[in-house]
DNA sequence: TCCTTTACTCAGTTTTTACTGACTTAGTAA
DNA sequence: TTACTAAGTCAGTAAAAACTGAGTAAAGGA
């Protein structure tokens, strides 16, 4: 997408990130990771407000195999796991807050109309 | 998101942006209305393979709603109605290339990981 | 002894999103 | 007369994503 046209959408980068992105609670998960630098599973769950173990356990995995995150965990007990961003995931912040840039006028334009 | 926390997510300018880039057909019909700078409904709908006239016709008033794109019909017969992006729309784009860099990188990354 | 914490997992169900395929109105061409 | 183009609409269904609520093991505290 971002220069031609790709035989199938799953090879356009463009539509490659939003896979990445674009669910419901992987900005909020990685705001919290960008945030905290190093965060616990638990102490995560609670600061992405409203996610259930299911979707933060799943979407924590595919992220890891994605390369957006690391898990570390240590040889402790209790047991201790900590996320970060990888370095590609910090790479996304600055497309992140561009975008949001758009979102804050588009906001603002909604609310002039109204 | 952008800056601090926000009570609702709805709020968050970054939220809000994936909102009306998110969904599975928006990216691209952006994309080709962004290559064609004015385009016909048909027309739109080859370009943008596989859609069905529900999916495009819906996202296509829901952009035009939140002020992304503009419909112009004119008085002739057939009827003949294009649509094209607004200057908020194309101001979408730098943020849609700097997500498309990021994302290229990922995927020299997931290539290079097989 | 009972409750809480840690980091999850799972079956079942609801909600959201997208797809299927037919239909519309008016005009042109074969 | 049949067929095709224009720009859509619509009911019904399938598929994808998210939610519900409970459960797990091992340890610490009241």
């Amino acid at each position: 997408m971002s220069e031609e046209g790709y035989k199938r959408k799953e090879d356009c980068p463009l539509t490659f990130a939003l896979t990445i992105i674009g669910s419901k609670w992987r900005l909020p998960i990685i705001w919290a990771l960008w945030k905290n630098k190093r965060i616990r599973y638990n102490e995560l769950k609670r600061q992405v407000d409203g996610i259930t173990n299911m979707v933060l356990s799943q979407s924590l995995k595919e992220m890891e195999k994605q390369g957006l995150i690391v898990r570390t965990q240590f040889m402790e007990i209790p047991l201790r796991v900590e996320y970060s961003l990888t370095e590609a995931g910090e790479a996304l912040i600055p497309s992140l807050k561009s975008l949001a840039e758009w979102g804050k006028e588009m906001q603002i334009k909604v609310k002039a109309h109204v």
